[in-house]
Parts: structure tokens; sequence; C-alpha cells
DNA sequence: GAGTTAAATGAACAATGTTCTTTTAACCAT
DNA sequence: ATGGTTAAAAGAACATTGTTCATTTAACTC
């Protein structure tokens, strides 16, 4: 469907030969399997973690697998059925347990930190997955429908409480896709009009530097305690 | 550096022929220049609103153009830089005005409106765009410069200032994900279990549908005024 | 006007996702 | 057990992508 950018130089990851198996398999079916759909996905997962969402290539896949890329559409119809699942893999994971035993604004808080943990892993999806309607009945309404109801019960108004989840979504997905940008994207060129942004740049870099933080990282949490924040005075203000 | 998916199959928008311009050039230079980088930057924002993404392929500008492939490298080093320039082209229309007559606060809240209109007019853009590094001297660069002076002069902190930035930078661009999907995007199917989170969603509908507001642009409001205040709030604590 | 530079074509190359054929083994009914 | 069907692997292609290189032609410059 898409293709973001592909390089002919850069051999990138693929070429280094990080094949865990490759036993030199003749042909024909082996005595014992040796692929399935999960090991597919949970591999094509592995690679993401490892390499970015490059590893998600179903080439990279086979060849961690020690396998021929056309082994895999025994067992997976494509790269969309293995991104899909990877997705699936992941976002099934945000746990809202949080919510039984903080107050709600803290229990947001943790929230926030393993949603857009999950959804950094493949990035290339958030906007597929901002824009494609959710399925009313699956997992992640369900996971809404729990953190509706802690703020409801905490007082948050009814006709406000999903506002407000949706604002904070926004900046989590928005977070997301910045931590899956390069940490030097907006490096200022040495000869540039912008002096305040050159040093501003600088000073965070010196800054962030000493404590070893991701500038994507630094800038969720500000955000983060930033929105809670005034969510909180918002919320105390109407009551 | 990464493909996210290509169909061997479906011919999508590449092969139906719009071409628009296809006069049989012959070899060598022509006596007027047919393209410029200029052109070929505003073709593949033009590609990209017709046909999302898939529209800015260094093939299907070229094939916009009437031109070959290898042409379009003696104006632009390769797909990045178009895609580069395409978020310049857009981001360029977003006006700093506000910082010169407002305090800091309320011109950082005029600026992430336009900000996200601009990006809401090209919603297909936004997941491409944000992760792309943007070039140091560029029309982005400077609108940074610009707010970031604004608000150094207004006493923030020089090595926060960017961290705070990027943070509404983000929520910005998850909100524009947002508005770009459909407002019934989470509708609750009637059987869910998800009560709470069922009678919010009506609730919300019957709050918003009295003043002829979209969801999208509630949580914006609510989300940019939460955010904001919570900034001031950092700030106003940090001196 | 000669030499250099610039802008186009045309032909390749590497890498990707995918499909098709072939080979071998598992599974299953008789 | 035996023959037929199905399943799972290899292997060889193909289409499409971004990109580079050589070639051709015209513009620009001294």
């Amino acid at each position: 469907m898409t293709t973001i950018e592909q390089s002919a130089e850069a051999p990138a990851v693929s070429a280094g030969s990080d094949a865990f198996d490759a036993p030199k398999r003749r042909v024909g079916r082996p005595r014992k399997n040796v692929l399935s759909r999960q090991l597919i996905i949970e591999t094509g997962l592995t690679l993401i973690d490892e390499h970015g969402v490059e590893g998600a290539g179903m080439r990279s896949v086979a060849k961690r697998l020690g396998v021929r890329p056309s082994a895999l559409y025994n067992h997976v119809s494509g790269q969309a059925e293995l991104i899909a699942g990877v997705r699936e893999l992941v976002s099934d994971r945000i746990p809202t347990e949080a919510f039984d035993h903080l107050p709600w604004d803290e229990a947001l808080t943790e929230w926030a930190k393993v949603y857009r943990r999950a959804f950094v892993a493949h990035p290339s999806t958030i906007a597929l997955l901002a824009v494609v309607p959710i399925e009313g009945a699956g997992a992640t309404t369900l996971m809404y429908d729990r953190v509706v109801d802690a703020l409801v019960r905490a007082g948050w108004d009814t006709s406000k409480v999903l506002v407000a989840i949706v604002a904070l979504e926004s900046f989590i997905l928005g977070s997301a896709l910045d931590a899956a940008a390069p940490d030097d994207m907006m490096k200022p060129s040495d000869d540039s009009a912008a002096v305040a942004f050159a040093e501003a740049y600088r000073a965070r870099e010196s800054a962030l530097g000493a404590r070893e933080t991701r500038p994507a990282d630094a800038s969720f949490e500000l955000g983060l305690r930033a929105m809670v924040a005034g969510l909180k005075a918002e919320f105390d203000a109407s009551r």
C-alpha cells in the first residue's frame, strides 16, 4: 500500500547476519514444523523492539527464523496481518489496575505511561490505529470503560469525562509519534539565524545528557504532569 | 530505511494514468526547464492530499509531472528531502504573531490552535511528517525560534522551554490525528458490557450536540486549556 | 566560440513484498 | 499397509520501490 522510505546504499540492519537458526534445511516439509502464526508474530514484535519498525519486514522475520520468506505465507496472509497481529499483541497488554488502588489523577498518570509505552513499539501503526474505528465490543472499549468508570466514581461529570480522556489520549499518541522520531530530529544547523532556538537546544542537551534521558521522554513526562494537573484544576473548580 | 507495506497485486493509484504531462520529451536538457524544487514539493503535497501518503513516492511524483524519476534527483536529494519539503510547506502557513502582543500563555494557546488547523487540512501527512527530521535552517526552525524566544523573554528556563514546547506539539499533533477520525469512531455497540462508557458516550453526545461542537474540537479545547494551565503552574512554581 | 555546468532521458541495481512451482512429509480414509 | 489429500518447507521468479550512473542536449560563462 505505502512505502515510506527505502535506501539502496544503507545495508541497515537486515544485512547483519542475525539469523539464529540456519540448519540448511533441505526442501520439503520438515518432520517437525518450524513455524506457527504465533511464533511469527512474536518474532515480529521482538525484531521491532530490537531494531525499530524496519524489523517488521517479512524478509527480516524470515531471516531471524532461519526460514525462506515464502514459508511465512503458509501461516500469515501477508505483512498487513503480521502488523495487525503485533498491534493486538501489544495493545492487549495495557493494564488498568492502577485505578483500583490509586486516586484518579495518579492512576491516570500511570495509565498514560503504560499506554504510551505500548504504542512506542510500533509507531507506524499509530496513525492507522487513531483513525480506524475501534470495534465496539473489543478489549479497547473495555479499557475505556474501566477508565471512565473510575473517573466518574471519583466525581467527574459524566458529560465531560470522555472529552478529558480523549484529550489525554491525543497527547499520548502524539508523544508516541514523537518518541518514534530520531533524537536529533530538530538539530539546528550551525549557521542558523535561529539563535534562541539553538541556545535552547544546547541547554536541553546538556540538561538531559547529564541524566541520560531521551528528549521525547522528558517532554512526555513534563506534558503529562502539566495536563493531569490542569485537568485536576478543572475538576476542582467544577464542584 | 523502512518500508511499511507494498502490494504486488493492487495497482492502487499509480497504475491509473493520471499523468498530466507526457509530451514524449526527447533525451537531453530541454530548452525550458520542466522541473524545480518547488514544483516537485508542491506536487508531492497535492498527491498526498489526493491519494494519502502513498502519493508521496518518487515515481508517483515523477509520473504526475510527466518526467522520469531520475530527473527529480537534479532538484531534490531524495525522498527524505521531498517529505521534509512538504512539511515546510504546510508548517510555513502557521503564523506566530500572537507572541508579539499577548502574554506567553495566551499566545501559546493561539499558536496551538492555528498549528493544529494547519495539519488538520492535510490529515494524512501528520504521521509522515511528525517522524521526519526537520531541516536545520527551514521555516519550521524559524517558527520554533519565535516561540522559544517569546517564552524565554517571559522568564522560562532555557533548558526547559524546548521540552515544554515539544510536549505541547505532541498534544497538537495527536489532536490533529483525532480530528481526522470520524466523529462516531468509538460508538459503543448496544449490547456492550461497557455500561459506564456507553453512558458517558451518550452524555457527551447530548452535551455537545446542543452546541454543535465536534467531539474532537471539544477535547482539543479542554486539553489545551489544561496543558497550558499546567505549564503555567509549573512555570510559576519554578521562580 | 570553447569549456563547464545543468537538466533531462534511459538503463541499470538493490531491496522489498508477494506468488507460483516443486519437493517432502504429515494426516487420513479404506 | 497403502494410496490420496493436505500442509509446510525451499527455491525461483515478478512487480514495485528508491536510487545511481552514463549519456545526451542545452544553458551559462569567460
